[in-house]
Parts: structure tokens; C-alpha cells; sequence
DNA sequence: ATAATGAATGACACGATGTCATAAAAAGAA
DNA sequence: TTCTTTTTATGACATCGTGTCATTCATTAT
């Protein structure tokens, strides 16, 4: 987190900070990011940058953790709903491709989904809130078509890195949003009833 | 590439460089890893590094594409057998398993897969290759199940992602190694046949 | 008015990177 | 062998980014 002194600045000036912040994480991943170049933007001296962040993560965390309240509450509330966890993440999927209307939006996420690594994951967060929202989902889903917990969670974890992929790949083919959006559903029709079911004919 | 004053010099030099790569491949991730330390384990000046090749980048690739030529070998003779890509996915995830015996093999292998991005794609090579393997995999696959080449796709895409997630969760629980295979037959058997089947009770 | 606390600042030490001029070695020609 | 040419080896150097810290400045409390 930041500290009490940034916290305590104008929002002016905040906001200076944030947005040439901002305009660095688009422009390459948290590794590549230079500090040297947040500060010049910004405007701001060497040494209070230190005093505002531990580093360059806290700031780029605290970006991204206030672009994803809202979203990860709407989530929770649309889970507590009905438990289906496929509506879950489909309407997180829809949540997020409608926040990024916004260009400045759509490349600052286009560049953090790139960049995220295998065990990473979507809203997000640092990896150790992982279980917090595991332990969310598993409190809130319906189970009845799970045998127990652990199917339960492979299959989340399934639609984890699906919904993750396909986040990316209607960033990267924005003109097709409505193209991409069927190919998310038809995978998570996947999940739920197989890809060999027509031979079945359930 | 190396270059091929690199490749002219003794094995034993090489493999001294390449063993000094290696480690510190293993310790962090190809965006940490730095050249300083290669040069000092491998007793080597900076120059030479720089005579040998272009960047960490190259190196890195050489070490992969090493290791790999014979695992994408036997996954393309694999499928061209049945043209079963679910059949595929399982048998490269036994033999990537089976290369990790080898504990430096699976360190290695598990720093990589940890710090693959959202589009990097296994078996690990330059993503401008992945196109390259689909093709392969388009050629030889069993389509009879699919209405078209879109609908492939998306399965191998699916198969793709929760492979990459698969072995990484295997490495980080290797002592499980026989629940994590099991855990992984489960969610390619949920593409298969799906989540909900048992309701309808194909 | 003075002390005390909080905030701002930029010089500095450190470590990493890629280059380049020069030295050394090897290969080829005479 | 001796001289020339080409290839390889080397490490000092310029550059850049990072995190720290002693010092200065501002604000608030006494």
C-alpha cells in the first residue's frame, strides 16, 4: 500500500502521479516499467517516490486494486445470485470488456492480461489473495452438480485460465468483439456439456 | 542463434557456459536472470559473452530448443498415429513429467512454465512459432468430431491453457504426482464429455 | 518564538548492460 | 619460417536504472 503521505497529497497531485503511473504500465509490463520515467512524468523528485511507494509494485497494485473493487463486488453479488459459477464468469468477462470501452482502460488491462503469468490470476490481485476468493466462491456456488470440492475447483480453475485467454484475445481482435464473445460461450458450453455429447445425442 | 563462433568452441567450454545458463535460468525467471552472473560462474569475459550471443534472449531459447526438439518430435508422431489431440496433450504431459525425473530438468522446467505469459505457449519456444505448430497439429488432427477448424481450435486452445496450469501445479506438488495426473484426466475429460453429462446421464 | 514532527529533495553508491578499441591467436600466403 | 590477414578474446567505459540517506524545508504543537 501506499503510505499516509501520498495518501495525504492534493488530488491534483495524486493524480498526476497516477496517471503518468498509468501511462507506463501500458506501455510495458511491471518488470520493464521505469520508475525514472513515472517520476519525470509526474514531476516529481527521486526521492519522493520512495517516500509515497516501497516500489514500483505497490504502486502498480494499488492501480489496479482500485480499478477492481467495483468489479470484483459485482462478481461476488452476481455469484451469491444463483451459485452458477459459468454465469459467474461469463458476466465477469461481459464486466470487463465493458469497462474497457474506454481506450485508456482497454490498453492498461490488455497489457497487465499479456503480461500475467501461469499461476496469475484474474481479478488481478497479488497471488496470495487467491484462496480469499477461491474460499468466496466455494462458500457462494451451487454444488449440486459436483461430486465434491475438489471437481468443484478443478473446474474453476478450468474456467480461470479459459476466461483468462480469452480476455486476451479479444483485446487483440477488438474489432471482432462479438465474433470473440460467441467463442468464450461455446468454450465454457464446452466445459458444461462436453465436446463429444452431439455424438451422444444427449 | 548463437553465433558460430560460439558453436566452434570445445564442448567442454560450451557446456561450462550452457551449465552456467542453465542455473541461473533456474533461479529466476529470463527477464532477472543476468548476464553478470552467467559470466562469472562460466569464468568467461564480458566480451565473449556478447562474441557468442546476441543477449540472454538468444541464449535462453538455444537452452529450450535444446531440450525440446526431441519432446515435439515424439508429440507430432504422436498425433499423427490416431490424430486424437486429447490423446496428445495427455502424452506430453507424461513425458514432460517423465523428462522432470531429472530434478535439474524440472527445476528448470518449473521456473519457465511459473513465468510463462498468458499467450506463451508450451512446449516453450518463440511465440512466433506457435502458429507453425498449429498448423501441424490442423494438419494431422482427427476433425470428425468437429463441425469445423474454428471449433478445433478453440479445443486445442482449451487444452493448451489447463495443460500449461496442469503441469505447473504437478511441479509444485510433485509429491502428489499421481492425484495431480489424475486431477489433470479429469478436467480433459470435462471437455470431453462435460460437466453437467451425469444429469443427463449420457 | 521555538521545538518537534512530517515531507521533500537530489546527490550518491551500487549494480547491470551493451559497445568498442585493442590484444592475442589462428589460419593462410609467400 | 616469416609475414599478413582474419578470427577470437578481453576488459575498460559510457550509460542507465535503482534504492538510500543526509540535509533542507514546511507545518504543527507548545
Amino acid at each position: 500500500m501506499p503510505t499516509q503521505t501520498f495518501l495525504n497529497l492534493s488530488e491534483e497531485k495524486k493524480q498526476k502521479i497516477l496517471t503518468a503511473a498509468r501511462k507506463e504500465f501500458t506501455r510495458v509490463p511491471l518488470q520493464e516499467a521505469s520508475i525514472n520515467n513515472i517520476i519525470k512524468e509526474a514531476q516529481i523528485p527521486r526521492g519522493s517516490f520512495y517516500q509515497y511507494f516501497e516500489g514500483k509494485e505497490d504502486l502498480f497494485y494499488y492501480i489496479l486494486k482500485e480499478r477492481n473493487e467495483k468489479l470484483v463486488k459485482l462478481i461476488e453479488k452476481k455469484l451469491k445470485e444463483n451459485g452458477d459459477i459459468f454465469e459467474m464468469f461469463l458476466y465477469f468477462y461481459d464486466k470487463l470488456i465493458e469497462i474497457s470501452e474506454n481506450k485508456e482502460n482497454r490498453e492498461l488491462y490488455k497489457t497487465v492480461i499479456t503480461n500475467l503469468k501461469t499461476n496469475d490470476f484474474i481479478p488481478f490481485e497479488r497471488n496470495d489473495k487467491k484462496s480469499e476468493f477461491n474460499e468466496y466462491i466455494l462458500k457462494y456456488a451451487d454444488t449440486s452438480k459436483f461430486e465434491n470440492k475438489e471437481d468443484l475447483l478443478l473446474v474453476i480453475n478450468m474456467l480461470h485460465v479459459i476466461t483468462k485467454l480469452s480476455i486476451f484475445q479479444t483485446f487483440n481482435s477488438i474489432d471482432e468483439k462479438k465474433e470473440m464473445r460467441k467463442k468464450y460461450i461455446k468454450q465454457i458450453e464446452y466445459i458444461k456439456y462436453g465436446v463429444i455429447r452431439k455424438e451422444k445425442e444427449c
